[in-house]
DNA sequence: TTAATAGTATACAGATCTGTATACTTTATA
DNA sequence: TATAAAGTATACAGATCTGTATACTATTAA
């Protein structure tokens, strides 16, 4: 099994570099160093190595943060804001190339393919993760909470990846402040009216 | 040039819904209507017809939110806030396959490629009109109040895309609204320290 | 009306991609 | 050492993809 975790390995690597489609099995082959044939025993196609290559990054993902922020504090409220500083030092490497998870919804768009199931439950297991902290922290609504943290991570994400912008997380992190902060002074939000909708004017045609 | 529009729309419906490796040439000219030779005689390359896309979906994409937040008000701090109405409405579109451009750097990763270059230069100028609009609703920093309102859009569009979350907006509608708040009634901002960072005791290994 | 321009239809070259067939070799295990 | 399992090398089938060649037909404008 020692060449299956190769092939992963490798895989996981091109398709995060250079995209899904745009990698094809024989690149995988050669970096992995593995005959093409050993490939197709361990996996039936394509697609089903595109699956294993995602659920291995789900694991080792969430492991790296869990294991870091566990590195950094122990002190719930503490560990939401280092949440951000493992995001900062995640974003500020040389070979960043977003999150895996969300650039293969960008190449399986459909929300009925497989490999955007196991992004989307990625991403559900991860809020997970931080509700429970924020329930450990006394938040006063922890699933908001960890949606908006979650949603603010995301957001760095993107914009290191689309603009380069390697300290990203920086802005992230004063903004997570301020919402923790809010959310253990604050028992409830208030819900402010939105500007009104213009219905079908001016429909964005895509 | 009216085969020359039809090929943009539907090329860029196709790159969208499907990605931009995903989608042949073929499927484009079929769903335009047009001859294979007419697109060759319109663009070089599928590459140069990728670009002409996303330069086109930048110049509709802001036209849309600048209408869109103009048809709702004229007061710059709640045409702020006007901004995430806008993008609640597009997020809960049925056929919604996320931001084109975040979808492109998933598949151009490399930042030197020109997809990734014009993406870039979309989200800065996306930016930079949210910066003018911070600048007349007198923000304390509106750089900085800027690049986290846009930090918010790009979370709820990966939320609504990798999760179907399509009322993600409603998230970012409070946050914007602290945020917005805050820069107003506070002329600096504090920087707290971070948590240490753990070194290379566990590198992201990607 | 004539001449230039824009578009069409078809076929095809050449590359690349996924997946398979087959016969062989190495490695581990009993 | 005998046997089963894992891996290799090569060739290839068949599909698909980008881009071109060529000869034809509308359309438009001078």
């Amino acid at each position: 099994m020692r060449k299956r975790d190769q092939l992963l390995d490798k895989a996981l690597e091109l398709f995060h570099a250079e995209g899904f489609h745009a990698t094809g099995i024989d690149r995988i082959i050669a970096a992995a160093g593995v005959a093409k044939m050993t490939l197709y025993k361990h996996f039936r196609s394509k697609d089903e190595l595109i699956l294993a290559v995602l659920r291995r990054y789900d694991e080792k993902f969430r492991n790296y943060l869990m294991q870091q922020v566990e590195l950094r504090t122990h002190e719930p409220s503490q560990q939401l804001i280092a949440l951000f500083d493992v995001l900062d030092d995640w974003l500020d490497q040389d070979g960043f190339y977003g999150c895996l998870m969300i650039n293969a919804c960008a190449e399986f768009s459909n929300k009925q393919m497989p490999a955007h199931v196991v992004a989307s439950e990625h991403k559900r297991l991860l809020l997970l993760y931080i509700q429970e902290i924020a329930e450990a922290a006394k938040a006063s609504d922890p699933p908001v909470l960890a949606q908006q943290l979650g949603l603010l991570m995301d957001g760095a994400i993107v914009a290191a990846q689309v603009c380069g912008q390697r300290r990203a997380a920086r802005i992230t992190h004063e903004i997570a402040q301020l919402l923790i902060h809010q959310s253990r002074s604050h028992p409830s939000e208030q819900v402010l009216e939105p500007t009104q909708s213009s219905g079908s004017d001016m429909p964005w045609p895509d």
